[in-house]
DNA sequence: ATCCTAAAACGAAATCATTTCTATTTAGGA
DNA sequence: TCCTAAATAGAAATGATTTCGTTTTAGGAT
């Protein structure tokens, strides 16, 4: 992995540098989308110094880059999750449990062209997600009475 | 529209105060979206007193009832927009002029369903936006050398 | 291997949009 | 006209996120 994500950033142009490569790898070990402050608690241990402000320059650089992908999340705090598709997709997101997965294909070229086209303007991005809960997080919540 | 809006308070359950009203006419009023500050400055002279976290309340109370829209925007402060289509639906939002369209039918309530037959569990909501530039800013940014 | 330079990291401090809190006022049904 | 839950004030707190000036470092060039 070390080398693949080292890999990851020198196509993305960003310095493999030690800090850098361990808040990717530790996204990378999270199994849902985590919280700048989240991952550098679990960092800052294994650095002699590592500033809360150095994790949230870099997720935001590597979320930039394409490399990692934001969340967007009802609270309106930053979320990043780790996701190695590299196509363009979107992600349904598990409030409860933190679990991302991917959605099958992005259907909205087709409705962006549409809209570009019909308001004669131009569509620069679009924003997709599904919320809700994951298989066990919903059988967990209808099983509480 | 007084009547109109006032009539809206009341099916959603919200008394319909004065500055309660005067919150949804000026963002009835605006052709974009707007911020709580923005529309806070715009009342405040209307009224003798008139406290900047009642206009945050109202607004997060009117999007929760579904009187207003919440945009979901880049710089991820707070902006609503009034939208008159009670239907469910999405919208372009250009980022340059402010200016929020009504997107063609929502299609995904069949997504929905097949995400929540092959995760195993139960899509809540979904966030869908186009993001761009109108028309109008499109043109100008195109000619602006 | 050593240099050099732009990029990256530091962390304390600032920022500033948003929320909280308690007391006071008010809308609107009874 | 009363009554009560809902709404407002506004000062103060909050706390996630960013800024800033300085120091360190990665990695291509020599």
């Amino acid at each position: 992995m070390e080398q693949g994500h080292a890999r990851a950033l020198k196509e993305a142009g960003m310095k493999a540098t030690p800090k850098r490569l361990a808040i990717l790898e530790a996204l990378y070990a999270e199994s849902g989308y985590a919280s700048p402050e989240e991952l550098w608690k679990r960092l800052r241990d294994r650095f002699d110094r590592l500033g809360l402000p150095t994790v949230y320059r870099n997720l935001e650089e590597l979320a930039a880059s394409g490399v990692i992908t934001k969340v967007i999340h009802p609270n309106r705090q930053l979320y990043y999750f780790f996701c190695p598709n590299r196509e363009h997709h979107h992600h349904f997101v598990c409030l409860s449990c933190r679990k991302v997965e991917d959605l099958p294909a992005c259907g909205l070229s087709a409705l962006e062209q549409e809209v570009s086209r019909s308001i004669g303007g131009k569509v620069l991005s679009h924003i997709l997600q599904l919320n809700g809960l994951c298989g066990v997080c919903a059988a967990a919540a209808g099983g509480t009475p």
